[in-house]
DNA sequence: ATGCTGTATTAGCGAATCTGATTTTGTCTC
DNA sequence: GAGACAAAATCAGATTCGCTAATACAGCAT
């Protein structure tokens, strides 16, 4: 009967899982048995059929489940009506990203958005592209951000960042210095370089193919990985050299464990936008925070990345643990 | 957050009042009164202004109150739907009846409806006519009963009974002993008899208008009430006869207060029928409780009425106390 | 079988909610 | 305004409900 133990069973069916959804909701896989057990007796209606691994829904099961994903979504936005007209932002905004949007950048904005509107339980899941694409298609993201942003059909984009590609090396890489001392490297050099690149599939590696086409580089792939924490550890490592978005390689830049250069020849950039489904109606909370990514970057202070003092950190690493992904949320 | 306290807020907007709210849904008004203020915290928005007496509702309240009535309304719809997948009837009957329905009459179905559907929270409410309609308009009471049922508009009518109309007397009248040797009295007898009616705005007293004229009769009306009741009293004290639906006075002649005569030359009836609203679909209960109506009475077994054992004997009682209602009404 | 993973079950505990008694507040009357 | 009344708010104690932690059980692999 709680709204609560109806929007659990949600989790539950959309993770297919007790257990996930008990970490997702950061209570115990208990808790959650014991809650659907409820329902069920509740309603005297089997929901779940148990007889497999993983379990299924019975139909009865199917038609709640529908039922209830459109009678919370309904609730979230009689809720959000209402506080509205007291000029109040809450609610949840759950945003899904790409691995490489630049954790940092992310975290500037995702602190000021906590700091303007505190009762606002802010979620950022970083994922596969297609993941992204998947939630926000099945409404289970409000916002996705995502590199070369495709416009059109059921989706809507915006641009947000246009992300300078910088040549990344080693420290000890013979090109250190001539980026030094001539304030930038020329394309040319990377002419039969070792190159780390991302996987073929990845609409980021075939732009950068184009990219190297159109200057007549070629250059000897020695790796590939779908993701840039991979490309990274293997430049450092002395694989080869890369070519990545800047903002990805600021921690490691810092640390001193990668060299970014800028090319003098070319300007090479990635886009990033913001995408949403074309036909659905932004949140009040998710209308600010698209608003918010708006403001540049460097308008924002700095986070203080010493210490977990957000609410929402343990819980972040413990989702993390079973299901790649950070959580954060305040008291709901 | 608890599903329950959202129908509590209904209920209390509902009846424009926190008490009454309470005994309605048989729980203190101290917990109302608590619900609701968590409800208010939780939304951190003032639903109910208390600065007047009785209350009335904020803005947010009223968008509030207009969202969760359809949320709960498509929530129960939802429930009906599952449950009825695995041949469960569950759920809630609303009726709205007019007093004069014939008390013992109505029990034997209720008592038939709820052993058939034990399950099913069956409530009626006796109340005026013009009451029955606003309800059954206002989407506050699944099925009417009435008397001259109106069809069309915003109603679907289908008739249920034709109560025959019989003279009533009290027991030391004139015309009993004519009535008993003839198996029934001539309508003439009437003629300038003293006569206690309906008030002129119901339709009942202007179907008996016409049927006197029709029959060149003209009475001598002492006393008119818009209730079954205190027409019956009157006849009883001897203020007059009366024409009156048979099994509303099934109870007094049984008792040996007043005596029922059939007319021998006419056969006037006073129909009944079930209107609901013409668009809504009925719940798999509701269509089950409509369904049973169509049982003749006489294949029902009486209802033993020495005590009050249904659950709900207490309930109603307490709530007609404050709210002149029957209610009745099994685990929530 | 045996182990692994995921769900059910149980007892104990804490928070949320209810009750009953009491106080406060709005409204009506004089 | 000063009672008087009714209705809502508040408070303390009791109860219920949902959560955790530990453990048992079930499906699925090798």
């Amino acid at each position: 009967m709680p709204l609560r133990t109806v929007e659990l069973f949600c989790n539950v069916v959309a993770l297919r899982s007790f257990s996930k959804a008990a970490s997702e909701r950061d209570v115990t896989q208990s808790s959650v048995s014991q809650s659907i057990a409820a329902l069920e007796k509740q309603l005297a209606v089997q929901l779940i059929d148990r007889g497999k691994r993983p379990f299924e829904l019975t139909p009865a099961g199917v038609v709640y489940h529908e039922g209830c994903r459109t009678l919370l979504d309904d609730y979230r936005k009689l809720e959000d009506r209402v506080r509205q007209m007291v000029d109040k932002v809450v609610g949840r905004v759950r945003i899904a990203a790409i691995y490489s949007v630049g954790l940092s950048e992310m975290d500037r904005y995702v602190a000021k958005f906590r700091e303007q509107f505190p009762e606002v339980e802010l979620r950022i899941d970083y994922l596969h592209p297609d993941e992204v694409y998947r939630r926000v298609s099945a409404d289970e993201a409000d916002l996705g951000l995502v590199s070369f942003p495709k416009e059109g059909g059921e989706f809507t984009a915006q641009e947000w960042q246009q992300q300078p590609m910088v040549l990344v090396v080693p420290p000890d890489h013979k090109l250190v210095d001539e980026g030094r001392e001539q304030s930038g490297v020329s394309v040319q050099a990377l002419e039969g370089e070792d190159f780390v690149c991302f996987t073929e599939e990845l609409k980021i590696r075939r732009q950068i193919d184009r990219w190297l086409k159109g200057e007549k580089i070629s250059v000897n792939v020695v790796h590939s990985f779908d993701n840039i924490e991979n490309i990274k550890r293997a430049v450092e490592i002395g694989s080869g050299v890369s070519i990545l978005p800047e903002p990805t390689v600021q921690r490691e830049v810092d640390a001193g464990t990668l060299v970014a250069l800028h090319f003098k020849d070319v300007a090479w950039h990635r886009p990033i936008g913001v995408i949403h489904r074309r036909h659905k109606t932004l949140s009040t909370a998710a209308s600010k925070f698209k608003e918010l990514l708006k403001a540049p970057v460097d308008s924002l202070p700095p986070v203080d990345r010493t210490n977990g003092h957000h609410k929402g950190r343990l819980r972040a690493m413990r989702a993390a643990k079973s299901s790649k992904v950070a959580s954060a949320s305040p008291a709901g």
